[in-house]
DNA sequence: TACTTGACCGTAT
DNA sequence: CATACGGCCAAGT
């Protein structure tokens, strides 16, 4: 066998996916849980990266993952970022600025209640 | 092979 | 609140 990550790879991103697929309307995660969530601790960029390379024609709720701080990772102004806000606010989501206040929960424990269904 | 680029993140100043 | 720095690592040049 010649590659070891030439098939890992691909796992992970499904894992990736799955992760993403599973938040509910309404909640947002950051791309450092999901990674860690996926099994990929310390791997937010790797999340980041598997997006950008996502066709827009692929189902996902990829709107819903933020920055760790809440804000829109899109560049401001762009298409995408623009698109990013309005799907979100259209979900109940506010979006100030470009960002999400995290009012009291972070992203990482907003993913986790919204796997888990831990109360607050 | 070496260097650069990214839809990132936590810590420090 | 804003900068800076190191860490992360697949892919592209």
């Amino acid at each position: 066998m010649s590659g070891l990550q030439e098939t890992v790879l691909p796992e992970a991103h499904a894992r990736v996916y799955a992760v993403i697929a599973a938040i509910p309307p309404g909640r947002v995660a950051s791309y450092g849980a999901i990674a860690a969530r996926a099994g990929l601790p310390g791997r937010a960029r790797l999340v980041g990266k598997l997006l950008g390379q996502t066709p827009a024609d692929m189902e996902l709720p990829w709107y819903r993952v933020l920055r760790a701080n809440g804000q829109v990772a899109l560049p401001p102004g762009s298409r995408g970022f623009r698109e990013q806000c309005r799907r979100l606010r259209s979900e109940g989501v506010e979006v100030r600025n470009g960002r999400v206040p995290l009012s009291r929960f972070g992203l990482d424990a907003d993913l986790d209640r919204a796997l888990w269904g831990m109360p607050a």
